[in-house]
DNA sequence: CGGGATTTTGATTCCAATCAAGTCCGGTGG
DNA sequence: CCACCGGACTTGATTGGAATCAAAATCCCG
């Protein structure tokens, strides 16, 4: 069976569900603006710190967290990526984070080395690479100023508002993450984010349906505690 | 007098000193890949976060700071930028980042319009300009795990070890900036990284010659240190 | 049900912030 | 030249917010 061979879309729309296709699929394809699908399992290492940059991914199913490492443990998420978002596209030959599966997820891998000829002479593919960095670096830049300047309740309240965008309605936030994840992409503990998130609820800003399903009752309180 | 024109270089290598031209060089540019020369004083504004990015800059000589306000005076400086190194570059339509001179500076200005209509028939010039966006996400990524996962003495480190690269002989560090420049690039307060300064005398790690000069007596254990 | 992982809650500690004086320059003018 | 001024920096005392240590509760999933 040949591999599904799947073109590099012009938007961030959310793509079409693809079904599994055997992880053999992985650079299967030809044409180097197309992708072949690959499946990752939860907390799945999807490439390390280190690792030789030759693909970079769309999600097309699930969540993938980026992160760095440092000693004694300590983790750093930068980002959550979730269906529709890019990344592990880098500058240098290699990957200067670790990409791993926060649940069951679905990409499309891209080879680098075709983007990057084709770049040479599709002069809005090149926009589109420049506009998707710039992009990137704009909400690693916000990430900083939430990392060195907030507090842990205008932390957890910009989480939320950030994710409700990526939940059907948005008036209930589905987590797709641990609380481990959430501190570590807020630079927090477990401990400080369940309690920011209990008092959240004890004072009528949210409500926790469950520990991974919240209501977001006072949106504007939020926005308001979040800066 | 026409003003002069100063090509978009090639690398960031330290550009030769420039002298005092008059401030209407200022967009006096016609080709789009020239800048102009433009002059700053310190502490003095470049350009402010939400202001029209019609322009962007590389910096011949001094140092400017990028960064992001909070309510209550909290500010977070994403970045330091020496000779020879480019800012202000947007994906959209504006600045996402105020930027600062830091001291007395001069500055090269391009055109941003032009730069992008050069770079849909010049692929060398595109790639560039991914790369250079690249850069700048992957410093900010870095800084986002110091500012998320590092202690006062891991940052300060990690700073002195970084500003070292921009000094001329790499054992002492001439910084440009204050310790409130310092805290608000490593989200702490001046208190904290004066005394954490002062602690790293104490340890022999480093000399303060003066609060601006200071030499680095074991770049190793700093570098221990950092991580 | 049962059992492990995840999350919450509680008690305590600790690092960095805050509050509060000093000290050290670098520049200015007498 | 030197005394003085003001901003930048340092140091000290105390507080406070989040981390750590510890334990219970809850949620899954078989």
């Amino acid at each position: 069976m040949p591999a599904q061979l799947v073109p590099l879309a012009n938007g961030v729309s959310p793509p079409a569900p693809h079904r599994a296709w055997a992880n053999a699929a992985r650079r299967a394809c030809a044409s180097p603006a197309a992708g072949s699908v690959v499946h990752f399992t939860g907390d799945q290492s999807i490439y390390d710190e280190g690792d030789d940059a030759d693909a970079f991914f769309k999600v097309a199913e699930g969540v993938v967290r980026t992160c760095k490492f440092l000693s004694a443990g300590r983790r750093q998420i930068e980002a959550f990526h979730a269906a529709g978002e890019m990344f592990g596209l880098e500058a240098g030959p290699d990957h200067r984070l670790s990409a791993e599966a926060v649940n069951d997820c679905t990409l499309v891998s891209y080879r680098r080395r075709g983007v990057d000829r084709l770049a040479l002479t599709d002069a809005v593919l090149s926009q589109r690479l420049l506009s998707f960095a710039m992009q990137g670096l704009s909400r690693s830049q916000d990430h900083a100023l939430l990392l060195g300047r907030k507090s842990a309740m205008e932390k957890v309240a910009a989480f939320l508002l950030e994710w409700s965008h990526h939940s059907l309605g948005e008036q209930t936030v589905t987590l797709a993450m641990t609380r481990q994840d959430i501190a570590d992409y807020l630079g927090l503990t477990i401990e400080t984010v369940s309690r920011t998130l209990s008092h959240m609820e004890r004072n009528a800003l949210i409500e926790l349906s469950t520990a991974r399903d919240i209501r977001l009752i006072d949106k504007a309180a939020l926005s308001r505690l979040s800066a």
